[in-house]
Parts: structure tokens; sequence; C-alpha cells
DNA sequence: AAGGCGGGGTA
DNA sequence: TACCCAGCCTT
């Protein structure tokens, strides 16, 4: 059998998976070896396009909190800026700070969230919103490891925080500076799978060693990736770094990597299913019953399933007894008999 | 490493 | 229709 020894004793699990995270990279990573040769200077074509390109966007303004940058990242996660814009200010208006929307019901938080998608970013930017309180004292932090270790942020949120929140020098990666550094940097059409630790090491090959100039750097990129240099049809006729971008100096060639993963088709799915429930639990004023909640469903089956998923991100909750008094039979009380026929839910 | 998770806009 | 989007979490 293997012997193994008291000498690693169990120890107990960290608060969060910190193993997933990543590290910024260290010097050695970005230093230029002799495998990474020199990378083109993208910063000075591009700060000057962003100076005049760029997007009036509330949360880049001088007077943007660091409470107002972590609400448009969160909302920004696989969500367009123009669909994010009107919740942005209204969620503000409603919570200035994070004190304000830890005080809230969960529930607020996700109407206030509509139909941006994704709700369950709601409720993470509600528990962390309480985690900051207790934690921090309310302000959000300005430590790479304590954002990260708030629920709902990752290895992109947290760097984007620091970078256009607080102005600290950090490579930041997403979507968009994925693309842009796979065509200019590395010549090909198409990003390949994520790595974050690879992708944060490429960034820091091409950020300016002032934290200023990195911080507007990053915005340019992100800018560029998202007006510019797009993933279906790039217009490189309007592109600041035409004489510099690899891809085009390679005459654009096609994408030779296997395309990534495809989303599965939305109509039928477990998270239509999802999204129809939580319309009406938004809407509701009253706990519904489960009947309420999936009645007209094409598949009564697959609505059960979603809504018992929406219990386990904590989008839905079971309601207490008394809340449901339309739902009892005329003559029943609580308490009467073992059963209870109609559960009712609503929001958290 | 892969899969789940909204919903709207665009080609 | 299929693809895309300022990702994160779980398994």
């Amino acid at each position: 059998m293997r012997g193994r020894q008291p000498r690693d004793p169990p120890r107990p699990a960290p608060a969060r998976a910190y193993h997933r995270r990543v590290p910024d990279p260290r010097p050695d990573d970005v230093t230029p070896s002799a495998a990474a040769t020199t990378v083109p200077d993208l910063a000075g074509p591009l700060l000057p396009w962003y100076l005049a390109a760029r997007r009036d966007l509330p949360w880049r303004a001088p007077d943007a909190t660091p409470w107002g940058v972590l609400v448009s990242e969160f909302m920004l996660q696989q969500t367009q800026v123009d669909r994010v814009l009107p919740r942005w200010h209204a969620w503000l208006d409603a919570w200035p700070t994070p004190a304000d929307l830890a005080a809230a019901l969960a529930g607020d938080a996700i109407r206030a969230w509509g139909r941006l998608g994704y709700p369950r970013r709601a409720v993470w930017l509600h528990a962390a919103a309480l985690q900051i309180v207790e934690r921090h004292g309310g302000r959000v932090p300005d430590d790479l490891d304590a954002l990260l270790a708030l629920r709902g942020v990752g290895n992109y949120t947290a760097r984007a925080v620091l970078v256009f929140a607080f102005g600290q020098r950090h490579p930041v990666v997403d979507t968009n500076i994925r693309r842009v550094l796979a065509r200019a940097v590395d010549g090909v059409a198409a990003p390949g799978p994520p790595n974050a630790r690879r992708d944060l090491a490429a960034m820091a090959r091409v950020l300016p060693r002032d934290a200023g100039r990195a911080r507007q750097f990053t915005w340019a990129i992100m800018e560029l990736g998202a007006l510019v240099c797009t993933a279906r049809t790039p217009a490189c006729d309007r592109c600041p770094i035409t004489d510099r971008c690899r891809w085009l100096l390679l005459g654009r060639p096609a994408t030779t990597s296997r395309p990534a993963r495809r989303q599965a088709r939305y109509e039928g799915s477990d998270r239509q299913a999802r999204g129809r429930i939580m319309a009406r639990l938004r809407a509701a004023t009253t706990p519904l019953t489960e009947d309420a909640l999936i009645a007209g469903a094409p598949d009564a089956t697959q609505a059960r399933r979603a809504l018992a998923s929406l219990v386990r991100d904590g989008l839905a909750v079971r309601a207490e007894a008394a809340e449901a008094s339309q739902t009892r039979p005329s003559g029943a009380r609580p308490g009467d008999g073992a059963d209870e026929p109609h559960p009712c839910w609503r929001l958290p």
C-alpha cells in the first residue's frame, strides 16, 4: 500500500479555489527571451487612435467609483455595452455603494438585472457586495487576491478593477484583447484556446511600462477589438495598426485552428426554460405555485428541471406557507395535515 | 478541459 | 440560421 505519512496533514480547504487563480506573469515570463523575440509597438499608434475614436462610457469617466467599475464589469461579462448602459445607470442610482446593495434583497438585484442575461451574475454581485462589507469595510478592495476571492470575480474582472478603478499596472485579457493579440502579434485570424497564464504573459509583453499609459492602452486595445478588429468582419481599412499587424502583413490567412466550442441552440434549451421561469418570478408580487411557473411550458419535465436548477443557483426560493395564502384551499389552515399540495416559489 | 449558463444583435 | 458577446463556476 502507499505509505501515506502524516507529514502531509489534511488542511482545511481554502475558502475559495485559489488553485484556479492565475498569478500575474513573473518578469521571467515577460522578458523577451530567445523564444519571445521583439513584439510590435502597439501603444504608439493605438493611444492616439483611442483618444479620437473612443466611446464615452460612464464607467471610464474620471468620477467613476471603484464600485461603479465593478458593477460594469459584472454586467459586461458576456453582454454588450449598449445593453448594459441603461441597467448600469439604474443600478448605481439604486445602490450607489456596496453597502447599499448589501442591505437589499437579492431578489431586488435580480429584478434590477432585468433581461441582461445570466441572472446568476446578479446573485453573485449581491453576494460580492456582502463580502465587500464584511471583509473590507464596504470599500472595493484594491488587492488582486482579495478581488479574486469575491463571488463572481475571476481573472479578467479582478485585473480590470485594479487597472480601471485603481490605476494599477496589470495585464488584462478579455475576448477582444485575445483576438487583437492573436492577429497583430501572432498573425493568426483567431486566438487559440484560452490559457490564462499564457494570455496574460502575451498581454504583459505589449503593455506600456507606465501605469497610466498601460491603463489607456488596455482600454484602447479592448476598444479596437470591439469597434474595428471584430470577430466576424474586421475593418482593417479603419485600423490604426495596419503597418504592424502581422496577420494583415501575412495577407489575412484564414484560421487553421479548430473553431471554439459552439453554444447549443437556445430554442428549446434548458436555458430558455430557465429564462421563462425567471421572467415570471421577476414579474410576480406574490409567490407562485409550481403550476403557475411552468404553465404553458412546452415540456413540463424540462420546466421542473429548470426550476430545480434555479433553486440550486439561488435564483428562486421556497416561499413560506403563510406567504402563499391565495393558493390554500378555503377552510385549510397552516399546519393542516402533512400535505403541502401547492409549494410556492419566489425570488430570494 | 469541458460544459452550463441568457438573450439580443448581426451577417 | 449561426455566430458573437469586457466570463465565471462546477465537475
